[in-house]
DNA sequence: TCCATTATACCGATAATTCGGTATAGTGGA
DNA sequence: TCCACTATACCGAATTATCGGTATAATGGA
């Protein structure tokens, strides 16, 4: 098992129990591979895991959410197509945040500002499309905060309720909010 | 120290490091109190204090929340009310959602039945106030969510970006939304 | 033969919890 | 009034389990 292949394990991981509740027991119990390999992979041990699951989503960030954003088409089929990205990498809402996961532990300090340049490119990235569309830089950067809450909250919801509910109809009403 | 003045705190320090992440060392430092006598005060050690800042959220979301929402005036003046006590309950965005945290961590299990009625309670009452305005059932619920998504999404961005402006403003434009 | 990979066994640190006991402030009967 | 007794609050130290992490050796393909 290469250390590519071990990231959406590790991802899962995360999501399931927390930075602190994703134990290397359970990690090596879920990977199959004892603690030594798990080390052979990350030398940085924990942390170094959760960096290269940061390392991931910031790609897949930038290869789905960025890339939707800037397809062609106007703002409202730009944000359609978003919303279908963060359906896929959140699974319909049934996976929480591990953005939220972090910042919401005992870890927070050492990941958070990795964690807020991410929110920060993707809001970005929001506002630019809405610029285009003449919107002002006001208005343009309420829109793209109160998406970015509408998804984070949804997916909070979603868990809360224990129905990924919710979080579909956020999706599902993304054009309509811009 | 009484075990109610306790509690404060530990609602504090759950807030702060998450559930893993409040340890009895910590507790126990902040709190003053040694580790045996955190035990006699909370004879089911952490869960048990948990339980009982669960027991004090429950309590204020009696007692200002819902509060808030069963008050005289129309549905825009109740739910300002509320806006009011949401802010003072997370002292204006700074502070987490411990529900949030909850959910994210690796005690969700532990907790979730609790931190599930504890947000149905809350929405429920929201209908309620919109359905007296003549709101179908359906499109009432949709409101209610929203405001619920809008909130916890907006303390999580407002955690993310180091910034509680984000709670601030939903807390502002919370009449706007129904 | 070499080297990437994995497993076994282990380590120090720290987690939650409990033990045995102290100090203080009532309480009720002689 | 006195004093044996009880309840409450507290603590230092020990206990047990588990944490993240490591040392060393076996494995197995190129």
């Amino acid at each position: 098992m290469s250390r590519d292949e071990l990231i959406p394990c590790l991802l899962q991981l995360f999501r399931e129990y927390g930075y602190d509740g994703a134990t290397l027991s359970k990690i090596s119990e879920r990977t199959g591979l004892g603690k030594a390999s798990l080390y052979h992979h990350f030398r940085g041990g924990k942390e170094e895991m959760m960096n290269a699951v940061l390392d991931y989503l910031g790609e897949a960030l930038e290869k789905y959410i960025i890339m939707a954003l800037r397809s062609k088409g106007n703002a409202v089929s730009r944000f359609g197509k978003m919303g279908n990205a963060l359906s896929n990498l959140y699974e319909q809402g049934e996976q929480p945040c591990v953005f939220a996961v972090l910042l919401l532990g005992s870890a927070r300090d050492v990941f958070y500002d990795r964690v807020r340049d991410l929110f920060m490119i993707w809001i970005t990235e929001m506002v630019k499309v809405l610029r285009e569309e003449g919107m002002s830089e006001i208005e343009a950067r309420e829109k793209s905060e109160d998406v970015a809450i509408a998804i984070q909250g949804s997916l909070i919801l979603a868990q809360g309720l224990g129905d990924p509910g919710p979080f579909q109809r956020v999706i599902q009403q993304l054009p309509d909010r811009i």
